[in-house]
RNA sequence: GCACCCGUAGCUCAAUUGGAUAGAGUGUCUGGCUACGAACCAGAAGGUUGGAGGUUCGAGUCCUCCCGGGUGUACCA
């Protein structure tokens, strides 16, 4: 459906065309919402930017924009203001039919793509030599939005967690496990590490303690790059552990992904090194197979000197496989922001080799998570948190909360699951609430804290538009789309116009990747629900009943946009906390 | 040294990609539950956007130079 800025949009569009040659670029944005409602609800700024163009004052092009512009039916006579602003006011009528369509709609409105991809996303991917820790939450949260984004647009979409399970700590643990517990390549399916990061600690200690260990060692990693039966064997068993370790976590996190490994592209490497000398990309520069890079001091090793293969190597071998063997369309690459060096020599690379298409592959760069003092996240005593740990104490801090705070709508054996629920959905709020691409300062208090801007205030509202119905036993979902709405006080109106907003805030989220921007627009529309709820009864006496039904479906719409919304990150309201 | 990112209210963060008076949350102050969820709402105070130039109708945003912080920078990923 077209939004009240679309449809605006149209006839600013065929005004300008008039004024404008036929091949001249329009000016983009053609309006944008107003910051003040002094101003209207949007506003066309073109006319300063076309002054030079047509070599006119803007305040005269303005004046030419309004008298070719049709408004009839939408909006009220435009007006011009400052050095040429023209200021739209939107029919309180289109606000409402706009409303009624959207209310109709069981995708709100928000259209699938008119040509779905095949779009790779690779996401997560934790070293499986170590238990997962914070340094993957960003990751594995921000890469599984991502998804659902488009997933919801209509794309088909493939979640890859590209695992660390080759290189040589793995030699390493390999024999460690090999020695402590041989009963485990018997049977591999009795085999447990109740804790990867003491086993990992164990094995370096006895790694660093005897010269006959790290002889086996070595001797381990080159047996399983040269596939040894045996070895791969035990190597198999300690990755799929691994992977139930990390599987745990998504679970709790609701996340799906299917796992591929770096090792999946071992026969592939020597190929792409081959490749690259070939078609003379890389050369030979002391001692290691190099691509040297426009702009770049030092270039990226696809082969060391020792003839071994590295990162660059399995990253180019993978973007390959997902553009010609799984012909991904696209590849979207989640990881920290201090890798975007590499992906950028790795982009052009393959884009220059034609492994790619140009414009395929996008990195999605996030910044660190920081403590309080503004440094890396670590725990008190300097060590790395691990996931489960923090996933833990987030539950745990919501069940505090929840208790403490009470409620008439629980009894104390919801409690568990819903304060799961609301710890899980907490850390995820709380990070993509900051934009991705910069640090972002982690904080327990603010998190979990019973005011303001947290994922606890979007459950409420939640929960609020569900039970208002209650007291007259009417389900507000039901009204939705079957009663007309009556936007009586100017409450209702703000959130009507905000409700049509997601239309145009939609394809922003989309196309930047930005989750934040999302949950900005989810918070405005929670903090306006409140002002109605506040404003606007429903159940006190002496309230029309035409108005009341128009109140329940405004709540019930909301209602829907935030489940969907949460949803859009991977939380599922709850109806009742 | 070179490259990239950042510097915005006391604190944590935004700012529709160059638009009007830079916005939220928190904290501080004032007020509000016989109406349905107060984990809420209404209002007040709080700013030389690190600094200096420049580009233009208009700059937090673009260009140059400083200051301060972070990250990367040849065989880890």
């Amino acid at each position: 459906m077209q939004s009240p800025k679309s449809l605006l949009s149209r006839r600013i569009e065929s005004a300008l065309r008039t004024l404008l040659p036929a091949d001249a670029e329009l000016p983009f944005p053609l309006i944008v919402p107003t910051q003040n409602p002094d101003f209207g609800d949007f506003q066309c700024n073109a006319a300063m930017g076309l002054a030079r163009v047509l070599r006119k004052a803007p305040r005269q092009i303005a004046q030419d924009i309004v008298a070719a512009l049709d408004v009839a039916g939408l909006c009220a006579e435009p007006e011009i203001a400052g050095p040429g602003f023209i200021n739209l006011r939107i029919n309180p009528d289109v606000t409402v039919s706009c409303l009624q369509e959207m209310s109709q709609d069981q995708r709100l409105g928000l259209p699938t793509v008119a040509e779905p991809q095949s779009i790779v996303v690779d996401f997560s991917g934790p070293n499986l030599a170590k238990e997962m820790h914070v340094g993957h939450l960003r990751s594995t949260i921000i890469g599984d939005s991502i998804c659902r984004f488009l997933e919801f647009e209509g794309h088909a979409v493939s979640r890859m967690n590209h695992v660390g399970d080759w290189g040589t700590q793995f030699g390493m643990l390999l024999h460690y496990l090999r020695t402590t517990q041989p009963e485990a390549i018997e049977q591999p399916d009795s085999f447990a590490i109740d804790d990867l990061e003491t086993f990992y600690r164990e094995a370096k200690l006895a790694f660093d303690a005897s010269d006959e260990f790290k002889t086996a060692a070595r001797k381990v990693v080159v047996e399983l790059q040269a596939g040894d039966p045996d070895i791969l064997a035990i190597w198999r068993v300690f990755c799929e552990e691994s992977l139930r370790h990390c599987h745990a976590i998504y679970k709790r996190l609701d996340i799906k992904i299917e796992d591929r490994g770096e090792s999946a592209y071992n026969d592939a490497l020597k190929g792409i090194v081959d490749s690259l000398q070939e078609a003379e990309i890389a050369e030979i520069s002391q001692g290691a197979v190099c691509v040297f890079i426009e702009g770049y001091e030092t270039p990226m090793l696809v082969q060391k000197s020792d003839g071994g293969y590295i990162y660059a190597t399995t990253d180019l071998a993978a973007i390959r496989h997902r553009i010609q063997v799984q012909e991904a369309d696209q590849v979207i690459y989640v990881t920290d922001a201090r890798q975007h060096e590499h992906f950028d020599k790795a982009f052009q690379t393959a884009e220059r080799m034609g492994w790619a298409p140009a414009d395929a592959l996008r990195h999605v760069g996030f910044g660190m998570m920081l403590g309080a003092d503004g440094k890396p996240f670590k725990t008190r005593t300097g060590g790395t948190v691990k996931l489960k740990d923090l996933l833990q104490e987030a539950e745990e801090q919501a069940f505090t909360v929840t208790r403490e705070l009470g409620s008439d709508h629980l009894t104390e054996e919801d409690l568990p699951a819903v304060s799961r629920t609301i710890g899980i959905a907490s850390v995820k709020y709380a990070d993509l609430l900051h934009a991705v691409g910069t640090d972002y300062r982690f904080s327990w208090e603010k998190m979990l804290s019973k005011d303001g801007n947290t994922a606890v205030y979007l459950l409420m509202t939640y929960a609020r538009t569900r039970s208002l119905g209650t007291k007259g036993g009417i389900d507000v979902q039901n009204l939705v789309g079957t009663v007309p709405f009556l936007l009586e006080t100017p409450q209702e109106q703000k959130l009507a116009k905000k409700l049509l907003a997601t239309l145009d805030v939609w394809p922003q989220v989309v196309g930047e990747l930005a989750p934040n921007v999302l949950l900005q627009h989810l918070y405005e529309l929670s903090q306006d629900f409140s002002g109605v709820w506040n404003a606007c009864p429903v159940w006190k006496d002496g309230v029309d009943p035409a108005v009341r039904d128009s109140r329940l479906a405004i709540a019930g719409l909301l209602g829907n946009v935030i489940a969907w919304g949460l949803n859009m990150i991977g939380v599922e309201p709850l109806e009742r906390m």
